[in-house]
DNA sequence: CCTTGCTTGATAAACGCTTTCATGACTGAA
DNA sequence: TTCAGTCATGAAAGCGTTTATCAAGCAAGG
């Protein structure tokens, strides 16, 4: 019973006589024995994992994809790996990088939804396979499952403007462009409907920041409605304006972005446009292992989709 | 220039001239070399890859742990993998710890927040070295970061009973051990204090279970004070309530456990029994690591603290 | 009964790195 | 000038697999 009579028992590569393969099996067996994977992975040439790379793992969207691509490569064997992106700067995505390049990898995905994601993109060796989940199609040319914020936002802007809003103000997050695809579509949809454009507030995309946005904006005493970069954001945004008296979506509605588990339990439940995160994490991991050959395999687009709930409404006459 | 001299100017082995070192430098520069990590892992039995079982990455207090993992892992150079527990049988569970540990792995870790937990800590080999995030310190002797389910629940309980409640409703969540610990400390809670036992209400840690579960609670009429098995849940069985017409925490009082980010911001804010789920997971990774050489390492405790908010009060008299 | 063709097991090389060991160059002391 | 001692460097072995090559055994055909 020779070394190689077990490889080809436990891989198939060449037939082996029943009797040896039951010895072979028997010895694993008692032995408890295990493959060494990196000498495996040394003789193939073979990689069993991908790389995400990523700024944050708790939020809504982030996890989603994350789960997404878990799923996606565990159906073709493979393992995902978790790179967590500290600082925005070039050296921390560059440190980043070279620890997730530290490991046998078969391919790298990056979510570029912030300026870390795009930091630790341009960061990659040319060499590495590649793939991102991105809301902007910029920057270096790899393959790319984008959300399309830019038509997501003019969709849910054009929704508010139709509702009988004057304008919509917008409570931005950060994002990997400068400015971001959910500003632009926003701008967008108010220049084409010759609204005014009001100056955009900052937030960080948490609910804190929303809170805070959310009182700013109920002083303004101006505002019947608001588009926020995030439901997180929203959440914050409602609970400041029901802080400050104000009653949503009878006094001021609110408009969310990505359908968070809890938008639909929220009072009153949020009105806000769905991204399917899980999707676009599958489809990343479908580009980096170009197994989409015959789709264009430069980009593909989903486009947020409204979802009308009760935070939104026509404004008081 | 020889391949030994370029392996002892990376990993600083040996000392090498200024001159060579220079040169190998360049060389790399010039060439884009990267070090092939399975030879590595091959040549030094080195291994870098933490594994981390979990059924769930989106829900909070796992993610939480996962990040508390990850930070811990990336301090001392290790990389974190994913493997995500589907199904709740043995045979799933031994599915994914196949997967796991055809990785070159330095160790794993399991977050046994439910049964796929303890079904994957069950079909782990004793070999291979492990710590697990866990709410009950039962089963395979490994060392454990634990967080005391059973002393925060009969602290809640108690809270709810000192503030005049008659007794305390339990929305019981899925947990590793059967009954949860969760649902023992409530119980003794009641018991000692000689307050009736209700029947528990049972879901699975979603908000929209805990929908069901108020509405549930709502209509028996006769409910004062609610402990939930985590916030989620307690969201949703708030929102119940109020959809039913009680108003929290006049009428009824909700208490969650976790601490959920939007804990804070729901209306009205929830009281709850936070964990340190991060804490626990960086906890695991020093166990795995046994650099927690002095503790005892079997297991350590943390005691989820009472943060009191709006969703509790004295029950209207 | 010998040869041919096929099945099956063993032997050997290769994967890309680390590490040990030996060599040769150089230093400083005798 | 020579010899012991230091130090940088290259040669070689080894890590645990896979895979290609080779040899042996066996059945069937002539």
């Amino acid at each position: 019973m020779s070394v190689p009579t077990v490889s080809r028992v436990l891989s198939g590569s060449a037939p082996v006589s029943a009797d040896k393969r039951r010895q072979v099996l028997r010895a694993i067996q008692e032995l408890g024995y295990r493959p060494n994977a990196a000498a495996r992975a040394l003789a193939t040439g073979k990689r069993s994992i991908i790389s995400v790379l990523t700024s944050d793992t708790t939020r809504y969207g982030y996890a989603s994809a994350i789960r997404g691509i878990e799923e996606a490569a565990r159906a073709v064997g493979l393992v995902v790996a978790l790179t967590l992106l500290d600082g925005d700067d070039e050296e921390s995505a560059r440190v980043a990088v070279d620890l997730a390049l530290g490991q046998p990898l078969a391919g790298v995905i990056v979510l570029e939804f912030d300026i870390q994601g795009s930091r630790a993109l341009a960061a990659l060796p040319e060499t590495i396979p590649a793939a991102a989940v991105s809301s902007a199609g910029r920057g270096r040319s790899i393959p790319r499952a984008l959300f399309d914020d830019h038509a997501g936002a003019r969709d849910a802007t054009n929704y508010l403007l139709g509702l009988g809003h004057r304008t919509v103000h917008h409570v931005g997050i950060p994002a990997s462009g400068r400015p971001s695809g959910r500003l632009l579509g926003w701008r967008e949809a108010l220049e084409a409907a010759g609204a005014p454009v009001p100056e955009i507030v900052e937030s960080d995309e948490t609910p804190r920041s929303g809170l805070q946005a959310g009182a700013y904006l109920a002083r303004r005493g101006d505002v019947t409605a608001v588009l926020c970069g995030n439901d997180e954001v929203a959440f914050g945004v409602i609970k400041a304006f029901q802080d400050e008296g104000l009653r949503v979506p009878e006094d001021v509605s609110v408009v969310g972005f990505d359908d968070h588990p809890l938008a639909e339990i929220w009072t009153p439940s949020l009105t806000t446009m769905r991204q399917d995160f899980a999707e676009l994490g599958r489809m990343a991991v479908d580009f980096l292992l170009g197994r989409l050959a015959g789709v264009p395999v430069e980009a593909t687009h989903s486009t947020p989709r409204l979802v009308m709930r009760k935070s939104a409404a026509p404004p008081a006459s």
